[in-house]
DNA sequence: GTGGTCTAGACCACA
DNA sequence: GTGGTCTAGACCACG
């Protein structure tokens, strides 16, 4: 199975969720079109509550990542969103914003934080 | 006044707070040993409550970046911590997945998501 | 063929084949008496389930909008039910009043309203 | 109480939330920054579940009808959603469309359902 | 106090 | 089978 979660991790499970999904959209591994586990399959095989999964399923709806429809297994949109673009890039201005803060205060190097990132996004191309 | 509250902004006040005094000491506008305002002051300022305001200075003394001692104000700690340098490291690849992330589902160049982080970095030294 | 679903739409699939059906024979390009498709034809030619096809038309007929007859093709009414027409306009009224809060909220001027209204029974004449 | 729930109405008790809450932004009863009642309060006085409230607040504040923080009651939100405009005309549309259909089903005609707009339109100004 | 997350289980509507 | 709605009750995080 392509999904775990961390118990470790604080973020709440939905999220988790949430994220991967995001991710796997975001390097191909989840195509356009692609069936997602129904929410009872997934939160069995994560061993968490169905509404949990659902959840997660319905924020991705509303963030255009994937479509809901009554009686069909969750897929993923074929539009990839790219549509509020000015919004969403205020929104990564404030994560870029917080990023550059923890940098500074760890007192990671620019050409390290860089390098993080270009190897973050390499990753991803790869996989 | 130095610090303010974004109503717009979805985060909790005291991450607002926390984040703030983080940048300024991330950027040196605040620098160890500079007085912070009482928890009072900065509550009424602000128009908050008491226990928001002390919940953000407690969260920032326990991450090293101000010292409390009862009786008196708060201050930016001399040592700004760059000790546990690897946790520290490990928590901002988290940040830079997710941010890479977004930056890819938005449609972000790798390029335009650089010239951000400079901007950043850059608007920071000014300050 | 006259009929065709929308996946982007996220009315259920049963809703958009009656929707259509109602459409067309509102503004009569489908009159009294004329032939629809089979349930198996409709289903294979639309790509998606006999029972899905079969409750759209149940509820057409519930509704009066065609005649369902073992063995027979279904037909459209003969009576296009004009009888609970207080029923129907208590109905529309319902539909009229969010319709409006809607376009309130949206900013919507009366006077774009009743154009977009004109414009829609305008279309349907010329079909 | 300035809410109340049909139980004879199809539609599901969160919708119907919502529907009321947005008609009385929408003509002025509920004026930005107003206080909604907590999902506890709401869903106690209506004899409903916390969580149905809940999911009702949750879909108004991703329309940006409403603001919700965590530890303060909800709130009516400051900038009444102007945005997505074309978004928004595009839905009514659709709405329109629909209703158009049914009038003249119904044999409702062009003339009446002008009227009933205007009415509708009236009574929320006056109330 | 407030809203946020998670679990649990029922029943309905759609395909 | 699928997702959608509703109830019920627990515990957490914020103000």
């Amino acid at each position: 199975m392509w999904l775990s979660i961390n118990e470790k991790d604080n973020r709440p499970i939905y999220l988790q969720i949430i994220n991967q999904v995001k991710e796997q959209v975001g390097n191909g591994t989840l195509k356009p079109g692609a069936e997602l586990p129904s929410v009872r399959e997934l939160a069995q095989s994560l061993g968490i509550n169905l509404h949990t999964v659902r959840s997660a399923y319905l924020k991705l709806r509303d963030q255009g990542i994937i479509e809901l429809r009554l009686g069909r297994k969750a897929r993923i949109a074929h539009l990839p969103a790219p549509l509020n673009r000015r919004d969403a890039e205020t929104r990564l201005k404030q994560s870029i914003k917080e990023l550059v803060t923890e940098a500074q205060l760890t007192g990671l190097s620019r050409e390290r934080l860089h390098r993080l990132i270009d190897q973050q996004m390499d990753v991803k191309k790869e996989e």
